[in-house]
DNA sequence: TTTTGAGTTGTTCGA
DNA sequence: GTCGAACAACTCAAA
C-alpha cells in the first residue's frame, strides 16, 4: 500500500551544509519526511575522482554533516557506487517519491544528473535541482550579444551590477527527518589515508564542516578583510580567508559569504571589494567550465597545442617534493604537501616556475594540485593553470614570467615564510635566503648550509629559462 | 557594421 | 634608487 506521506530524498553532493541549502529548504517545505543521503560515486568522474587530500576533507565534512543531522534527530544515509543505482535502491527501500539536489557543473556530473533526472521523471518520481553553489548560474549571465563572458573584468562588472545574490536562508524551520536504518558507515567509504597515514598536517591546519566554515569567515571579517588588498599577497601572514575548501564542499555558500562581507563593519573598505572579486573569480571559473567543458583537459587557445614541452620526470619530481633549489618554490610545494593548501601568491609562483622555467605541461601541475589540495576544484584549478600557462581565456600575457627570487624578495621580504617551510635555510640572513647560491661561502657555512648537500643547487638557471620560454612562446605565436 | 578601449596577479632595461 | 616604457598582437565587449 502506498505511503500517504512518502518521504523526499535530499541528495547531498558539494553542498554539505544545512543553512542556505535550497534543495534541503525545498524538501522541508513539502512537509514530507526528508531522507538525507550522500553517495560516493567514484566511477563517474573518470580520472578526476577526488584526490587524496580531498577525500580526507570529504570524510570529515560528512562526519560533521552527519553529526548536525543527528542533533536534529536524523541520520545521513551513506552509499557507495553508481549514483543512479544507489538512488533507485533507496527509493525502492523507502518509498520516496521525490529526489532534490543542488547542481554540480563538472561535465560528467551534468551528464549523469541529467540522465538521472529524466529516468526518475519517467518513473513518476519528482526530481528537482537547485542552485546551491553559485551566485549566478552560467546560463544567466552573458554579454550584450548573448555570448558567455571570456574576460573577467566585464564579467565582474555585470555580476556586481545585475546579479547581486538574494539573502541567504537559514536552516529549514521545520525539518522532519525520516528514520532511516542501515546503510554504510563513514569508514566503509574508505576515504582516509592509511598506509601511511599522512593526514597529520591536514588535521593540524583544518577543521572541515559547516560550523568551522562560519568560524573561519567570522575571523576573517574581524581581523583581515579590511587590509585584504595588500596583506593577501604576503604568504608569511594570515591575510587570506582560507575559505576555499569550505566553499568547494559547500559547507558555506558564496551567497552567505557575499552578504556577510557586505554586512560587516569593513564592508566599505577596498579590502572587502577585492575579496568579493576573488569570490567572483570562482564564479568566472565555473562560468568558463560550463561553457567550455574541455577546460580541464585541453588548451583553451588551441595554438598552444603546438608548444613543445619537456617530459622531464626528474624535474617534475623535484618540483613536487620542494627540491628545486629556489626557496620560494620549495617552500610553497612543501606547504602544499604538509597542509593540503598553498598561499595563492605562491601558487602563481610555483605554477609559473613549472611551466616557464621547467617547461613542463600545465596538465602535470594541474594533476598534482588535484591530488594534493584540500580545495581541489575542477573549475578553479583548470582556469588558474591555463591562466598561468597563457593558454586560457583572458590569460596572462606571454611575457609575464615570474622571477622566483624577485617575487620572494617582494612578498616575503623577511623570509618568514621561507624559514617556516625550509628549516635547513633558517639561519641564512634575510639578504641571501631568497637565493642561497648567491651567498658567500662563509655566510653559507655559518648558517650550516652546504649547497648540493643540505639544500639543492638551483635545478635551472632562471635567466636562461626565461629567455627560452619567451622564444618558445614567440614560436607558437602564429600557430593555430 | 565598424570602431575603440581594454585586458588580475610581471620583469627588465635604460635614463 | 626610482621611473616609465617596452615586451605582440589579438580578442573581447560595448558603443
Amino acid at each position: 500500500m502506498a505511503d500517504p506521506n512518502p518521504p523526499v530524498i535530499v541528495w547531498f553532493r558539494q553542498d554539505l551544509r544545512l543553512a542556505d541549502n535550497p534543495a534541503l529548504q525545498a524538501a522541508a517545505a513539502t512537509g514530507a519526511p526528508v531522507i538525507p543521503v550522500y553517495i560516493l560515486d567514484d566511477d563517474a568522474p573518470g580520472d578526476w575522482r577526488p584526490g587524496g587530500a580531498s577525500r580526507w576533507w570529504l570524510h570529515h565534512s560528512l562526519a560533521s554533516l552527519a553529526s548536525d543531522l543527528q542533533q536534529l534527530g536524523g541520520e545521513l544515509a551513506l552509499m557507495k557506487g553508481e549514483a543512479q543505482e544507489q538512488l533507485d535502491a533507496l527509493i525502492e527501500q523507502t518509498g520516496a517519491d521525490a529526489v532534490f539536489w543542488n547542481r554540480l557543473y563538472e561535465p560528467w556530473a551534468r551528464k549523469r544528473d541529467e540522465a538521472i533526472k529524466s529516468s526518475l521523471k519517467d518513473r513518476g518520481v519528482r526530481a528537482r535541482s537547485f542552485n546551491g553553489s553559485l551566485i549566478v548560474e552560467p546560463w544567466d549571465i552573458a554579454t550584450k550579444t548573448g555570448n558567455p563572458y571570456k574576460v573577467f573584468t566585464p564579467f565582474w562588472k555585470s555580476l556586481k551590477a545585475d546579479h547581486t545574490p538574494a539573502e541567504p536562508t537559514g536552516r529549514p524551520d521545520a525539518l522532519q527527518l525520516h528514520a532511516h536504518e542501515g546503510g554504510l558507515s563513514l569508514d566503509d567509504l574508505d576515504l582516509l589515508p592509511t598506509k601511511p597515514d599522512w593526514s597529520g598536517g591536514l588535521q593540524e591546519n583544518w577543521t572541515p564542516g559547516e560550523a568551522a566554515a562560519h568560524g573561519r569567515l567570522g575571523q576573517f571579517l574581524k581581523a583581515a578583510v579590511s587590509d585584504y588588498s595588500d596583506r593577501r599577497n604576503l604568504p608569511g601572514q594570515s591575510g587570506t580567508s582560507r575559505l576555499s575548501p569550505h566553499l568547494h564542499f559547500g559547507e558555506i555558500s558564496p551567497r552567505q559569504v557575499w552578504h556577510a562581507v557586505k554586512q560587516s563593519d569593513h564592508a566599505r573598505t577596498g579590502g572587502a571589494d577585492t575579496y568579493l572579486s576573488e569570490i567572483a573569480w570562482r564564479e568566472f571559473s565555473y562560468n568558463l567550465l560550463y561553457h567550455f567543458p574541455d577546460l580541464p583537459e585541453a588548451n583553451f587557445q588551441s595554438k598552444f597545442d603546438a608548444f613543445e614541452w619537456d617530459e622531464c620526470e626528474d624535474k617534475l619530481k623535484a618540483w613536487q617534493k620542494g627540491q628545486t633549489g629556489y626557496p620560494i618554490v620549495d617552500a610553497g610545494m612543501r606547504e602544499l604537501w604538509a597542509t593540503g593548501w598553498m598561499h595563492n601568491r605562491v601558487r602563481m609562483i610555483v605554477a609559473s616556475f613549472l611551466i616557464k622555467d621547467l617547461f613542463i605541461h600545465w596538465r602535470r601541475g594541474e594533476d598534482w594540485f588535484w591530488d594534493t589540495l584540500v580545495d581541489a576544484d575542477l573549475a578553479s584549478n583548470a582556469a588558474s593553470w591555463q591562466w598561468t600557462a597563457g593558454s586560457g581565456a583572458d590569460a596572462a600575457p606571454y611575457f609575464r614570467v615570474f622571477n622566483p627570487v624577485g617575487q620572494s624578495e617582494k612578498f616575503d621580504p623577511k623570509g618568514d615564510y621561507l624559514r617556516k617551510w625550509i628549516p635547513e635555510l633558517a639561519d641564512l640572513p634575510d639578504k641571501v635566503i631568497h637565493a642561497p647560491w648567491t651567498a658567500e661561502k662563509s655566510v653559507l657555512s655559518r648558517a650550516g648550509v652546504t649547497l648540493g648537500e643540505t639544500y639543492p643547487e638551483p635545478i635551472v638557471d632562471h635567466g636562461e629559462a626565461r629567455k627560452r620560454a619567451l622564444a618558445a612562446f614567440e614560436k607558437i605565436k602564429d600557430a593555430g
